[in-house]
DNA sequence: TCGACTGTCTAGCGCTGCTAGGATCGATGT
DNA sequence: ACATCGATCCTAGCAGCGCTAGACAGTCGA
């Protein structure tokens, strides 16, 4: 009996190790670079190996991604329990998320670019998901005030996201980073008043 | 004399003929159809004379790009010459905006998410690049009011696109994008209350 | 009419994701 | 203790990818 479950255990622990270096490696040269075969010799073991963990290399990217959503999760709600009132956690919220974004550019992708296919928003989501996107939508959501939550939400995770990949793709200036945060919060919480210049 | 200048529009015209077929075939069947095989084949002749007219793959793929940016362009421009005021101008543009993002997703893409490496904001940028992006923020910048015209309008650009590449990815409620966009205008112009529901 | 040149094609290189089939190794029943 | 069986893993190879070298034909100028 503890045999197979050692064996259990060290396939597991494969598994793992599969996901981490892929990310390692997508994070250091980019996805393009991540290749069944360059993935099979960095885990020392061969090709077909990775396939009798993942139905294919589609799976793995997306084993990535699911771990960058509870990350990101972990991340938001961290940074929404510092925090004291709904609007300071909302702009708490907002910053972390395209901190988030600029500090792991490859999982990000993973999470939206490349594994387009994850069933998000439905009953059959895997939790991390669910999570990651509760994470955003409640700090979010206390300040919609009159507007539908839902949809309010979905604005500003839109507009979070394109500056996050706009951005990243160098199609908005590097500086004013800052200023372009602060003045998406500002207007999503209604006040029209011009943020601080800096 | 004649007959090379017949062989340069010949030329052209094949070279033309590329890149409206890789946009047909990667808006029919996704950019992943769209090999240098099948592309030749389509045009009738063979790969190597791709070769003589784009530096690879990728330079086809930017070439689509520019041509939906020029296209973008005269969306934008003909959407603001219908209407009287800034702010119906800037609703209006920022609806075709999206439209124009929900009717041609491959060259969309092609746009934003596989040719990121236009040069994108420099002196040295294509015009149609240069005018896309006018397009986009001429209208913008008018109602940016005690704004930075700058800034106010990479935000709005954002949420547009984090609107368009979310939406099209299934992450957004299909329904309730009217009332997104509603939203998103209402904010960026400065006012708090809700819009109508629908 | 003949050589040079331009334009095009065939064939092939190294890479990709993925898989069939065989070898090897350890657990199990007698 | 030994033979058998089953799981596990690897070698080798397939089709397709982007891209290119070298052969070939057809056209031009001398």
């Amino acid at each position: 009996m503890a045999i197979q479950e050692r064996r259990e255990r060290e396939r597991a622990e494969r598994h793992q190790l599969i996901i981490r270096i892929a990310r390692e490696l997508a994070e250091a040269e980019g996805w393009e670079a991540v290749t069944t075969r360059r993935l099979a010799e960095r885990i020392e073991y061969s090709q077909p190996v990775l396939y009798s963990h993942f139905a294919g290399k589609d799976a793995i990217v997306a084993a990535v991604a699911l771990e960058g959503f509870a990350e990101l999760a972990a991340d938001l709600r961290a940074a929404t329990r510092e925090e004291a009132g709904p609007v300071e956690a909302f702009r708490a919220v907002a910053g972390r998320y395209l901190a988030f974004a600029a500090a792991n550019p490859a999982l990000y992708d993973a999470m939206f670019t490349l594994a387009t296919d994850l069933p998000f928003g439905r009953p059959d989501s895997p939790a991390a998901l669910k999570e990651g996107f509760a994470a955003l939508a409640g700090p979010v959501a206390e300040v919609a005030g009159a507007e539908d939550p839902e949809p309010f939400t979905e604005v500003v995770w839109a507009a979070l996201h394109g500056l996050a990949t706009l951005g990243r793709s160098g199609r908005l200036r590097p500086d004013h980073a800052e200023y372009r945060l602060e003045l998406l919060v500002e207007r999503m919480l209604g006040k029209e008043a011009a943020p601080e210049r800096r």
